[in-house]
DNA sequence: ATTTAGCACTCTCAGGTGGAGAGTGCTAAC
DNA sequence: GTTAGCACTCTCCACCTGAGAGTGCTAAAT
């Protein structure tokens, strides 16, 4: 049975105040704030019900109600007001991008940073991560008597390298002239591609092939950490100052580097924001937090995320609009630079 | 006047226990952990004397004698016994770093994490930092019609990676010629001289000029964030239990990205352990805690440190040892593989 | 002259008590 | 269906109290 307006319209405040003062919010309360058109009474009848619904709860007798897991949820799914950033705001932010070199690297940081800042949550932003990764260019330069520098631009616009040890007797002055014949031979491979393909008969060039090799490989078993910003933020946030060994918890999951226990990488199939609440949450670190995230790059190639965690007592709105915002974002900025 | 035999042990007792306990150690608990040849009211005088030179404080009238920050100076000036790890750890460590890709990157995650493992401190890496950029060599290698991928490499060693837009009507095909006659002008330059040279007359070659210029002023400029690792670990230390307001604004510094308010650059002059302690830390948020950290890399050319963070009461023997250690170690790699 | 035993004293910490305040649930009237 | 009234419940804070730990001092012992 669907909700009354007027029960939607009580719930929705409930969330609002209770986001906003982090305290359980009673009738009187949320009557005098919003001045609603009726009694105290009435109001807490209506929250009575929400309760039977398992929307609200009670934290005990004679305290005010909290939204509860499935309270939140539908509070994102049917309540949840026009989001989207002010015009000025998202001006401001686009302006911020500009202004970095255009280097991934950069924009990813700005992007953690920016989310940080404006919510006081924690941010996350993943690297976009290749599916396969595919030789453009290889290069190879000399640093010492037997020692180069292996460069591998991929097609996906990253640049790898790796140390060589060339064996005895190699000429440096043949470098030059080695990496135009091991280009004509990878150009354009896949990494998969690569693994199949014999290896050459010049020792050489093997070495230098294995190399390019490993280097792949190395490249796509890596763990690229995510970005992470504003610890400090979420540790401010009341639950946390309340519940220290809960923040323990958190920043140990976060050292842990399992990203995909935080954001499934299963998830990002698809576009769009998506909010994880509470024990939705895969990690039971999380099953007091929201994480919301949106994917970003090119679709099932090269796709990363950004997200924000915090206590599931988080600014939703605000949340999904900015993580909305700087999925697009960077999508935009990766399209055009990098022509996805 | 310098300390009596007796009372140099006692303090360092103090020292020992209070870091291990996290509670003020009193005359009988001492006594009776490493059986003194002295009943407690004795040790309770030398403690009293102890406290007049202001080697100990007591919390209150009635607790027991807790180390100043002098009493952890004068400890970690004359009392630490030999700072050495175990023959077996070091070589567990050693081994942990042959076991990585050969990158300086991964070692700094490696040493970072090993730090933060073994210590339950917040450890802090920073990757080295040159003073000057030459470049080695320079590669253009087309991304799109007029799109280049410009890939500068630095004898440092490091390569440097930026976008380029060439202007209109420009030949994909030259850009193997163009790298070459690119090389030739700017090979072994440095990032000052290059500023002083004027720039060349054809104008496609001085758009790629510029842009290395620019490639390298960035690079300069970029304050590379150190590594961080183990922030649940400090968190777990129950001074920042007890205060969380403290931890909050530990975190806060961290997310400031401000590295010099934590270790001076003009502190990695000189070689070797330094142990910051206390309100001796620049930063005002850092009054409680100490830092321990030790620079590596090639003096006064490149260099980067690696140190740990935790409360004044922390491991001192442990810490400086894996510190002294692990910059050894990052400097043995460094010179290993890239000769300096 | 140093060390030690004894003892009074001080201070924290944990647990318990008792309003004050906030908010509910129920009932009965509107 | 809504509201006023009221008893009830529960937290929070301030205060107290006793136990425990550790000190400082003094006077005796070595």
């Amino acid at each position: 049975m669907p909700l009354t307006q007027r029960r939607a319209g009580i719930l929705r405040l409930v969330v609002h105040e209770y986001i906003e003062t982090a305290t359980p919010v009673g009738s009187k309360a949320i009557r005098e704030k919003y001045s609603l058109p009726a009694s105290p009474a009435t109001i807490r009848n209506e929250m009575k019900a929400l309760e039977g619904e398992g929307l609200l709860t009670h934290p005990h007798t004679s305290a005010g109600r909290v939204p509860s897991e499935t309270g939140y949820r539908f509070f994102v799914e049917s309540l949840m007001g026009q989001v989207d950033l002010a015009g000025e705001e998202k001006a401001t932010i686009r302006h911020q991008f500009y202004q970095t070199a255009p280097e991934l690297d950069e924009w990813l940081d700005l992007a953690a940073v920016v989310l940080a800042r404006s919510l006081g949550l924690l941010a996350i932003v993943a690297p976009p991560r290749a599916r396969e990764l595919r030789v453009r260019q290889v290069e190879l330069i000399g640093l010492q008597e037997l020692m180069a520098l292996l460069i591998v631009v991929l097609k996906e616009a990253r640049v790898l390298k790796q140390l060589v040890t060339l064996p005895e007797g190699t000429d440096a002055s043949d470098l030059g002239e080695l990496s135009h014949r091991i280009n004509q031979r990878l150009a354009g491979k896949s990494r998969v591609e690569l693994s199949r393909t014999e290896p050459p008969s010049d020792p050489l060039e093997r070495v230098v092939v294995d190399s390019v090799r490993r280097v792949l490989d190395d490249e796509a078993a890596r763990d690229i950490g995510p970005r992470i910003e504003g610890i400090s933020g979420v540790l401010a946030q009341p639950e946390f100052q309340a519940n220290h060994e809960q923040a323990v918890d958190l920043m140990a999951l976060m050292d842990r580097h399992v990203t995909d226990m935080v954001v499934p990488s299963a998830a990002l199939g698809q576009r769009g924001v998506r909010v994880v609440i509470g024990s939705e949450n895969r990690a039971e670190e999380l099953s007091d937090c929201t994480v919301v995230f949106a994917p970003y790059g090119a679709e099932d190639e090269m796709t990363g995320f950004v997200g924000v965690l915090g206590p599931t007592r988080m600014p939703y709105e605000r949340s999904v609009a900015s993580v909305d915002y700087l999925s697009t974002l960077l999508q935009e900025m990766m399209e055009r630079v990098y022509g996805y």
